[in-house]
RNA sequence: GCCGGGGUGGCGGAAUGGUAGACGCGGUGGUCUCAAACACCACUUGGGUUAAACCAGUGGGGGUUCGAGUCCCCCCCCCGGCACCA
């Protein structure tokens, strides 16, 4: 063996021998305990593998490694992301079928996973675009379906007209298409969503116990987005600028209902419906009869000078009616519209009320106002829609919106409000409409400066908004704050303070946030105005792509329009093979455009149609970590045993960019299976870990006449060889992500070649820490080939040395210092290792290495006279190889092989650490005067308190601090330090 | 704006409230060599000194503590995510 690190002698002869020794399959050992450590499921891509890709590979299976040392049963796994968009776009830029493509391109992979040692288990290797597998994805899809959690419906989607496909919400980012950056557009076509609503709550409930990094945790919250509030309902009412004013100035809190509710008429007629027997043939009656007695109450309180809420009446009758078992339906309900609000105790600062464009009500409101707003209204409609996404929310926006000439009651104050709309209030959240508040909401305040509406505190300011607020001593609020609000712009209202009391509020007055919105919302519900409610931003996950390379959805359309599952002996529902299968553009699959695989029969044996639309690739990867407990399953799509041995991932690692999209999807599909019993996880990936990034140093020159600078760049993208021909002075060098469009990425394969697997894997585990990003330099891995060199070079030097049998010879010998010195460093060694892959800090991990052997070289013992220290040697020779195994397997290999030992390092047991052996005889004390460090001594590890504060004080650069100072204290902390506090 | 993560030598980065800068890169000097490369040895936070002593020092300001990079409060900056979500 040579005394240096030659990974061309080597790496492919061990990489041969652990493929011929099968090493790397599955132990499946009773008794032992399990783990289970996999990367994200990669989409093969033709550019191949980067030193990127390895530092999510690398990592997981150094741990992997480590792991089965230790005994554990370990799962190691890898497929294949094949199906979706960016296989068939590039097979259709290569002209090619992406069938054979993809294949072509995993093999590829496969033999760059190979080429820097991944320790994968190939036979249980599978691509979501296999029959076998996507199989099992329809059978998924079809249990999602009879759980009504699958379901298609007309809706106005995200459209990529580059893809020519729809796309999920997750999938756009700033109002582009994630994948191919164009700008989305809004299409209504049929489409697949799956239900993941129904499971938001849990969702984000379980996310509590998850080991995952804050980041990705808090990004999932907030795609959930739950917000808790009050939604409650306006009345329309059209009526003249004049009475607007009159009741404006005027306004009366609606009644509360409870005298409607026990009135004994309507007492009698709930009697009468309940005794009806709960015949629908009753309906009539009682409805005629409900509408006579509401009628009389409504006139009874408007002469009393008592208005109720005439709506909340008839709900409330409705509601108790719908208690009884009854189906009623009252009389012509007046125009009303909800709002939803997470700020309930700020509802008597509404000054106006705001729709989306796109309510359903603006129709309704249209037609009770006069010409002149019903123009106006339709104008801005059509301008909104007009709109994209992106202008409608894009940075510099300026609030737009029109007035409809209608007003609503807020049922706080009976006082009406102008009715805007206006396209801030988004028709997908909430109810599509708020109640607009400006004195605390910022979005309303700049709509109400813009179009000069009423400003009203309501929510007493904190005392450092008011400088400038005083008058006389007292708080200036109502009027005079309102005006100021108006005409100073910059200034910033208190707009979400939930820590100060209710002005302005009537009876709320004086109190606090929690007191008023709970308050208040008791209020609506009793009367049922409104009610408390809890919204999520998350919709439904649309999974329909108009495209062809994807998993068919195993559903059949009958003639009567009926949707039928496939029955699942007939499953899967194969892609046809085709040679075209280019998207239509027109909303409609391809696969809608081969008659063969349309036309088929129903399970009545009637001519049908198969759906045409197929599963976005995120179907597929939501359970590929539970297929690979069992992959060659060919009856079940795992074996539950072997799934609940297994899982749940206890280690996940991939990049941090799937943050809400796989991550999210996959643990709904195990809720889902969990629920259905064929799981008993609720949580697939118990630990998620993300790696950084590896950047490319990407040059750039200057632009040259004419030349327009591509987004966010400044300069033109130039490759390393058109670099080299530019002058310094001209050139830009930027970092980047590797990628192939950049032109910088550096390929495992180069560097294997050129200084090996191993020393590439060292380098990228002590680069940074795993999480950071790090801008790439080969001049790194040269380094980490030259500490393999030590290593290769270390145990050559000692190799003569070497005593197979140290551990059975090595308790009977009395352990010369060099020998202690050298157990000492090796079990300190084990130690800090083994807790170091664990806890993923990788970097620390070859630093322990270096140390360790950087120790052994400062002993300078002579192993030819002294035989403990002989024996201590063998074992750090043994133990250094052992703990190196795990990053530079195959170095580890050939050290074990060299120094006589059979087999595979991969099979060897794990260092055993011995606490009594790391620990010090003697240690370093610092000492310190009032907290400096003045000087250091050598004490026994043991020696007690007393000895180290005598010894410390006796030191003379101590005494010299010490000089005309009284010590008032002396704390000692064994083993550490002295500390001296005098004065 | 909101949420999350950070800020430590020339660089990547170490540090259960207890000697800040481990480990490595780079640099300087030396050994080996005809010479270079490789390798090895020594030094390498800044100021200060022949050398030491000593002083300062973990983005800034306060605080808790015998003792703070680490804990608490305020502020600044960088990275990532979300962004008119009522």
């Amino acid at each position: 063996m040579a005394d240096r690190y030659e990974p061309s002698t080597f790496e492919a002869k061990w990489q041969q021998s652990w493929k011929d020794a099968d090493l790397f399959k599955t132990r499946e050992e009773p008794d032992r305990p399990k783990f289970y450590g996999a990367d994200f499921f990669p989409y093969p891509s033709g550019a191949g593998l980067s030193v990127g890709h390895c530092r999510n590979y690398v990592p997981t299976d150094v741990l992997c490694r480590a792991k089965y040392m230790q005994g554990y049963n370990v799962l190691h796994p890898m497929g294949f992301d094949a199906f979706g968009l960016p296989a068939e776009n590039e097979a259709i830029k290569q002209k090619s079928h992406p069938a054979p493509m993809i294949k072509r391109y995993a093999e590829n992979y496969r033999r760059q996973m190979d080429l820097v040692g991944i320790s994968y288990d190939w036979s249980r290797s599978f691509s979501s675009s296999d029959p076998e597998y996507y199989r099992w994805t329809q059978w998924i899809f079809e249990l999602l379906y009879k759980k009504g959690l699958a379901y298609r419906k007309m809706a106005a989607v995200n459209w990529d007209p580059v893809d020519k496909t729809v796309l999920a919400d997750e999938e756009i980012i700033g109002g582009r298409a994630e994948r191919s950056g164009a700008l989305v557009e809004k299409k209504l076509i049929p489409q697949w969503f799956f239900k993941i609503t129904a499971y938001a709550e849990r969702l984000l409930n379980d996310l509590d116990g998850l080991d995952w990094p804050e980041g990705i945790k808090a990004q999932q919250r907030n795609w959930i987005g739950k917000s808790e509030g009050v939604q409650f309902r306006m009345e329309v009412r059209f009526i003249s600028d004049e009475e607007f004013q009159q009741a404006w100035n005027k306004g009366v809190k609606t009644e509360t209902s409870s005298a409607a509710t026990s009135n004994p008429e309507l007492d009698a007629l709930q009697a009468e419906v309940l005794a009806s027997g709960f015949k629908p043939e009753a309906d009539a009656n009682v409805t005629s009869k409900a509408n006579q007695i509401l009628g009389n109450l409504e006139n009874a309180a408007f002469q009393a000078g008592k208005p109720i809420e005439s709506e909340s009446v008839s709900h409330a009758f409705e509601t108790a009616s719908v208690k009884a078992g009854l189906e009623f339906a009252p009389r012509d309900r007046k125009l009303t519209f909800e709002v939803f609000t997470t700020r309930v105790d700020t509802v008597f600062g509404m000054t106006f009320c705001v729709l989306s464009p796109e309510h359903e009500i603006v129709d309704k409101i249209r037609a009770g106002v006069d010409p002149d707003h019903q123009k106006a209204i339709d104008q801005y409609r059509e301008e909104a829609k007009a709109k994209t996404d992106t202008e409608r929310t894009a940075d510099d926006r300026e609030k737009t919106g029109v007035f409809t000439g209608a007003y609503a009651i807020n049922p706080a104050n009976g006082k009406p409000v102008p009715i805007w709309i206006a396209d801030y209030v988004l028709a997908g959240y909430g109810t599509g409409a708020i109640m607009a508040v400006p004195g605390h909401d910022e979005r309303d305040f700049a709509f109400a400066l813009k179009f000069n509406l009423d400003i009203i505190p309501v929510i007493k300011p904190d005392e450092t908004y008011l400088r400038g607020f005083h008058k006389d001593g007292d708080f200036l609020y109502e009027a005079a704050l309102a005006d100021y609000l108006r005409n100073v712009k910059n200034f910033t209202p208190p707009f979400v303070s939930k820590d100060s009391e209710m002005i302005n509020s009537g009876e709320y007055n004086g109190l606090t946030y929690q007191e008023g919105t709970a308050s208040l919302g008791r209020w609506m519900e009793g009367l049922s105005i409104g009610e408390r409610k809890t919204q999520y931003k998350l919709r439904d996950w649309l999974i329909s792509r108009q495209r062809y390379w994807g998993c068919p959805i195993p559903v059949i359309h009958t003639k009567e329009g009926e949707e039928q599952l496939v029955p699942e002996s007939a499953l899967p529902v194969e892609l046809p093979d085709v040679e075209h299968y280019e998207p239509a553009g027109d909303g409609s699959s391809p696969l809608a455009h081969i008659p063969d695989f349309v036309n088929t029969t129903d399970l009545d044996g009637r001519l049908g149609q198969r759906e045409t639309d197929t599963m976005g690739g995120f179907a597929c990867s939501s359970w590929y970590f539970l297929r690979f407990c069992d992959p060659l399953n060919t009856t079940k799509a795992w074996d539950i045993d072997k799934a609940n041995y297994w899982m749940p991932v206890d280690c996940y690692v991939g990049g941090a960019e799937h943050a809400v999209m796989h991550l999210l999807y996959a643990r709904f599909w195990t809720k889902v299976l969990f629920d259905e019993g064929l799981i008993k996880v609720n949580e697939p990936f118990a630990r998620l870990q993300n790696q950084g990034q590896v950047l490319g140093n990407t040059p750039y020159r200057q632009p040259r006449e004419g030349e327009t600078l591509g987004l966010g760049e400044d300069g033109i993208l130039v490759s390393y060889a058109e670099a080299k021909d530019i002058p310094e002075d001209q050139l830009t060098w930027r970092w980047a992500r590797m990628s192939k469009s950049k032109g910088n990425v550096v390929t495992p394969d180069e560097m294997v070649a050129t200084h090996g697997a191993d020393a590439l894997r060292i380098y990228l585990l002590f680069v940074a820490p795993f999480t950071a990003d790090v801008e790439w330099d080969t001049a790194g891995v040269g380094a980490a080939a030259k500490f393999l060199s030590r290593i290769f070079r270390f145990t050559e030097d000692n190799k003569a040395h070497y005593v197979n049998d140290w551990r059975d010879l090595i308790a009977f010998e009395e352990l010369s210092d060099n020998a202690k010195a050298v157990r000492r460093a090796t079990h300190k060694a084990i130690r800090d290792v083994t807790k170091d892959i664990d806890e993923f800090g990788f970097n620390t991990y070859i630093s322990w290495l270096m140390k360790y052997l950087n120790a052994l070289g400062d002993v300078k013992g002579n192993a030819t006279e002294d035989r403990s220290y002989a024996l201590a040697l063998s074992e750090a020779i043994e133990t250094i190889i052992l703990l190196l195994a795990p990053a530079a397997p195959h170095s580890a290999d050939e050290l074990w092989d060299s120094i006589g030992k059979e087999g595979f390092t991969y099979q060897a047991n794990w260092p055993k650490f011995e606490e009594a052996l790391a620990e010090e005889d003697s240690v370093t004390i610092a000492i310190q005067v009032n907290g400096k460090l003045r000087d250091t001594i050598q004490a026994a590890a043991k020696a007690p308190n007393e000895d180290l504060e005598k010894q410390a004080l006796a030191q003379p650069k101590v005494q010299t601090f010490l000089e005309g100072l009284t010590i008032r204290k002396v704390i000692v902390i064994p083993g550490k330090l002295v500390n001296i506090v005098a004065n």
